[in-house]
Order: structure tokens, then C-alpha cells, then sequence
DNA sequence: GCACTCATCTGAGCGGCGTCAAGATCAGTC
DNA sequence: GACTGATCTTGACGCCGCTCAGATGAGTGC
């Protein structure tokens, strides 16, 4: 093959197209929308023919697996990353408001992380690996200040309201019927702070 | 027009599409889930042409749009009769149960109910009323119970705290994820009142 | 009873979609 | 240098949302 591999026209193989899907449908996800991610729209977006893809992925929704799963990756990250920023008790407020910051400025992965999951029995190794990891991490600091490992019960429950209130305050928080609140409580983020200590999941903030 | 309306061949006329459409809908929705509710299958459904729908809806989101209406006018019926089944505190609890209930009975419609809202600056007048009632009825319930209404902005985080956490219940709910959980508490409705109570937004079950 | 009007419904058709089968292309291997 | 198998393209199928010209017939005024 001729070295000139970034220029001129694509070279018959692609090199790693499954990447470049991904790639190409996050970009398309951001620019306009879960609503436009058809597979054709992100072949012609990565150069591709509309059937490449299915050399790559099963179908669509293996596709849109693939572009979950790079979402819960990257909410982990970011959770992981405001959890080493604080310390005790704040850690916790700091995962929920992480966690519906990335809601709220990846709105279309957002929707296509809980999507993926829709109308599934399983969800693919991958993804259910990734999305388990954020979910201990709620449950890890939990226990990490001072709640009692022993009682599994109760704290099972908190992991899954923590998880339910932020998951709701996400879908939520796009709505503009709050917006005077927002505006009240100055700003986005105080507003998410109020509602997550309002339901008694994360402590007060400072 | 003959008299037979109700046998042989449908006359040409309908006489009430924009409901039949409506109801065809909502029994496809039930019968095979949100993603398989297309304009035409709905009008197939019904028993007309696929260009028949739009002489009653703008396009296929209005007829999501009366089917969201449909929805919210349902679950604010079943919320309504919690509440007068229950006094006291009580009935925050009860409303709480009964809209995560009506989500478990009725996903597709549940999820087209929010997906219909998505991606829209402002929802149809009818929609918006049925969804401020419902939302009015919890911040009311609050009211009756001792919240004190003068203190606004608390009240308002409560309502949208408490609205907040049952729809993140009653996304999540539908996951396997909680089915030992919910085993271990004794059946779905005992782990919607553990999660809902455990949030502080419901008083505990007696 | 009759003609007219106009909302309603049909049929044909457009471009886009997900998917598949057959064939072209080419990197790596023997 | 020929072969193999993975990768990509072309072309096609049926379904989709939506539009438009024309058929139908209920209601209205005479």
C-alpha cells in the first residue's frame, strides 16, 4: 500500500473502520441529534459505503452498543476524576453532580446510553462492565464514609436511589420548566446540588 | 350511507379517525412496543391509507403528541384515585407508588409520554396542562400535609426533587439489574416504597 | 330532490432507512 | 507469485415519513 494513507481518496481498506463508526456516530450525535444517527448517515459521515459497517458490527444497535459503551466509559472518568478532587461526605455530592453534568452536556449520548439498554434481556459484556464499575463507585464511597458494609440491604437501596435521583434529576434537568428555579438557586449546578441534598442522598453542600 | 356501520367494509368516511388513530396506537404500543408504532402500521391498525393519518396530525410527532396527551391524562387519573384511597402522609407515599406503578403497567406508553417532549422548545397546550396537573397534585398533597406554601422555593425543590426521583425509579425499575432486591423485600411494590421512602421525599410505609 | 362544496380518504410516488447477497479489492501467507 | 480470507462496493428489497392529485360522499342551500 502506498504510504499517502491521509491523503487523496481513502484507500480501499480503511485501516479500522470499527473505530472510525464510533467515532464518526459520536461526532454526528453531537451535531445533530439521536434523532439523525441512522447506520447510513455514519457511513457517509466515516467515507464508508451504507453496507461497510456490517463487516464491523451485527447491526445497528451492535453499533450503538459500541458508541454506549465509550459513553459509560467516559461518565466513569469524569466520576472518577470529581471523586479524587473531593474528600469524606462531599464525594458523594461531587458523583451525583458529576454525573448530571455529563447528562447535561452529552445530552444525545446520555439518551443513547439508556436507549442501548431498552427492549434488552442482557446487555452486551462491555457496556454492563462499565456501567457496573460507575454504579460501585456510588456504593464504594458509600461505605468509604462510614456507611455499614454489613447491612447490605439498606445500602444496596442507597446505591439505587442515589442512582434513581440522578438519573431522573438528568432526564429532568433539560426541561425548561425549572429554568427560574435554576435561576433562583444561581445557576445550573447549585440547582442540581439543591435537588440531590433535597432527597437526602448526598450531604449538604459546604 | 347504509346503516351497517359496524359490519362489511368500512365506509369510505371514518367518522371519528382521529381517535380510532389514537386508539390503534396505543394498542400497537402495548402490542409491540414503542419501536415498532409507525404511521403506517398505525393506519393499517386502523384500517385506512397511510396518507389518511395526516388529515387529522400534522405529521407523525402530533399523533405521539395525543398519545403522550393520553398518557398524562391516565396516570393523573390513577395518581388522583391513590390519593383518595389514602389520608394523611400517606398519600405523598401513595402518589409515589402509583406513578411508578403506571410506568411498570405501561412502559411504551410511558416512555412515548417523555419522548414526545424530547426535543421540543414547548409541548402542545393539552399535553402541558394533563403534566402540570399530575405535578400540581403532588406539590398540593405537600401543601395539605403541613409543607408551608409560603416558603416557595423549597416547596418547589421538593416537588421537583420528589417528581425527580419516581421517574428515575421507574426507568430503572424495569431492569434486572433490582430483581434480587426486589425478591428480598418481598415483591416490586415493597422496593418502590424502600426506594421512594429511602430518598426522604415519602414518609416510611406504615 | 338536486347541485355544489369541501372535508376526508385513496393511490401513486419521492427520498431515506436497515439489511442482505454478489462481486470487487487487497493485505498477508505459503 | 498464486491463494485465501477479510474488507469494501454495488445493487436491490421492503419499510418508513411525507406529499400530491384525484376519488368519495356528508352536509348545505336551493
Amino acid at each position: 500500500m502506498s504510504e499517502a494513507k491521509t491523503i487523496g481518496p481513502r484507500p480501499y481498506h480503511h485501516g479500522d473502520l470499527t473505530r472510525a463508526l464510533v467515532d464518526a456516530a459520536r461526532r454526528l450525535l453531537e451535531a445533530e441529534g439521536p434523532s439523525a444517527l441512522s447506520l447510513r448517515a455514519v457511513a457517509r459521515e466515516a467515507g464508508v459505503s451504507p453496507a461497510a459497517p456490517y463487516h464491523h458490527f451485527k447491526d445497528k444497535a451492535e453499533l450503538l452498543d459500541a458508541v454506549a459503551n465509550v459513553g459509560w466509559e467516559l461518565l466513569g472518568t469524569q466520576m472518577s476524576t470529581a471523586k479524587a478532587a473531593t474528600t469524606g461526605m462531599q464525594q458523594l455530592t461531587a458523583l451525583g453532580i458529576a454525573y448530571v453534568c455529563f447528562a447535561r452536556d452529552n445530552p444525545a449520548l446520555y439518551h443513547v446510553m439508556y436507549d442501548a439498554a431498552r427492549d434488552k434481556d442482557e446487555m452486551p459484556e462491555g457496556v454492563q462492565t462499565n456501567k457496573d464499575s460507575a454504579y460501585c463507585m456510588v456504593r464504594d464511597t458509600m461505605i468509604e464514609n462510614g456507611a455499614d458494609p454489613q447491612q447490605d440491604t439498606h445500602l444496596e437501596l442507597a446505591g439505587v436511589a442515589a442512582w434513581c435521583g440522578a438519573h431522573g434529576l438528568a432526564e429532568m434537568a433539560s426541561f425548561k420548566q425549572f429554568d427560574h428555579l435554576k435561576a433562583e438557586l444561581g445557576g445550573e449546578v447549585p440547582f442540581f446540588e439543591a435537588v440531590l441534598s433535597h432527597m437526602g442522598l448526598f450531604p449538604k453542600p459546604l
